[in-house]
DNA sequence: GAGTGGTCTAGACCACTGA
DNA sequence: CAGTGGTCTAGACCACTCG
């Protein structure tokens, strides 16, 4: 097999791209089309080698990378399968935050209320929007043994998220992003977070119990679907009394 | 080759483990043991793969992995690398911290003190020493184009870090983990970092030139050396007016 | 035992660097 | 040009899961 199974040189500079990741980026395509669905297994390595006309090392090779991204995973013995966001476990891959004692889990949700509106500049900005583009904004609460720890003000293109609404979240079980991901196929491939510390003002502190002036953790998350195009923008704010937020530096 | 090497199973377990792995734990042991020294070359995987008597393939995976963990440096066509921290552009693997317009680079720095005391229980505690064992105490600012954006209180080992002075640290030039790294033969090699909000304090108020209680992000790191032994804690109190905390989520 | 992913090998050839 | 890391192949065998 040569190693043009597509010509990358285009216009400027040979831009020499290896046979595994041609594979890569056509097995993007078939995730983005949701050609398996997520959680279920894709072919065999053998067999999508046979398909592609590569050799299994090298079919191997873009599967390790797609794994390393998050986008499949491997389970030795049973076969390689869609990622998915609707395993409980998997939540806490975009939630840092940590008790000071005890385990992770255990949150409780409390929806304050989910709106169509328009855009505002900034929001319309981060998701690449026009302004004033019809946005949904959902705003909610976090509880951790009944105190209210997290509030979240999320804003999503109507485009791709249209019929959400408040019984709808209210009745779905299990992380936000399963629910994004069953019902309007749109997954969160990887994010981006800016944080900084704040005061909290009246209507966060009074929704967390907290002084005003509080400081809180203010946490921007840009969430970010196929082809880097973000599809949710979340303004998260963190009461760390009691929690921290975890990172690992290497 | 049998998958011999070492003798993996203990008491209980098979535990297998593969080869590329326990060639990977020997090389660890080398670097560890500075056989080659940071910013040098490694001999190359062919002169490698022979001397442990593996397949230059295997040679390469045990590489890739101690590449992958920062350990190690590929560059094409040139040789493999012992990572160091005397480079400029690493010592952002560490400082997350962007300005909200412009570059990441050109942070000056303010020694403030650095003297020896013995471990509060707490700093004991984390660095894995005996309460009221002798450490190191340093703190300095950061600042970003002549406004100062971080405080940092520094704990160290004296045992590990003999002879650091507050002269020392004020001649040298390049990150602090160089200076670790070349003078001390210490080298950090991944961190935890707890990150919460907190209010600023009459004396980080002044440092900082904030108003007392302002909002500050709390960033207690603790650098860990081979085998997971910690050997750094760090405070630091960033201000987050102009410059932010930057994650990356996937 | 059949089927999956995981390891290891040996060898060919390509891309990049620097003398 | 020689030497390095990077890609690709074909094939053997091992470890894990499940019926």
């Amino acid at each position: 097999m040569t190693s043009t199974l597509a010509a990358p040189e285009a216009a400027h500079g040979p831009a020499f791209s290896p046979l595994y990741q041609q594979i890569k980026v056509l097995m993007m395509q078939r995730l983005q089309l949701a050609e398996w669905r997520p959680g279920g297994a894709i072919p065999s390595e053998i067999e999508l080698a046979a398909r592609f006309k590569v050799s299994q090392g090298t079919m191997r090779r873009a599967i390790d990378e797609l794994a390393a991204d998050n986008l499949l995973v491997r389970r030795q013995g049973k076969g390689t399968f869609v990622s998915t966001h609707a395993e409980e476990h998997v939540q806490f891959r975009f939630l840092r935050l940590m008790p000071d004692t005890g385990e992770a889990g255990g949150m409780t949700r409390r929806l304050i209320d989910c709106k169509r509106q328009r855009a505002p500049a900034d929001v319309a900005r981060a998701l690449h929007l026009r302004a004033s583009d019809p946005v949904i904004r959902v705003r909610r609460v976090l509880s951790f043994r009944e105190t209210p720890v997290v509030f979240d003000d999320i804003w999503l293109p109507s485009a791709l998220f249209k019929g959400l609404t408040v019984e709808r979240l209210a009745a779905h079980r299990g992380p936000m992003y399963g629910l994004f991901e069953s019902e309007f196929g749109v997954r969160m491939i990887r994010a981006e977070e800016k944080i900084r510390a704040v005061a909290a003002d009246a209507a966060i502190a009074e929704l967390l119990t907290l002084r005003m002036s509080a400081p809180l953790l203010s946490v921007e998350r840009l969430s970010m679907t196929f082809g880097n195009k973000p599809v949710e923008l979340r303004r998260g704010f963190y009461s760390t009394a009691s929690h921290y937020y975890r990172n690992e530096l290497s």
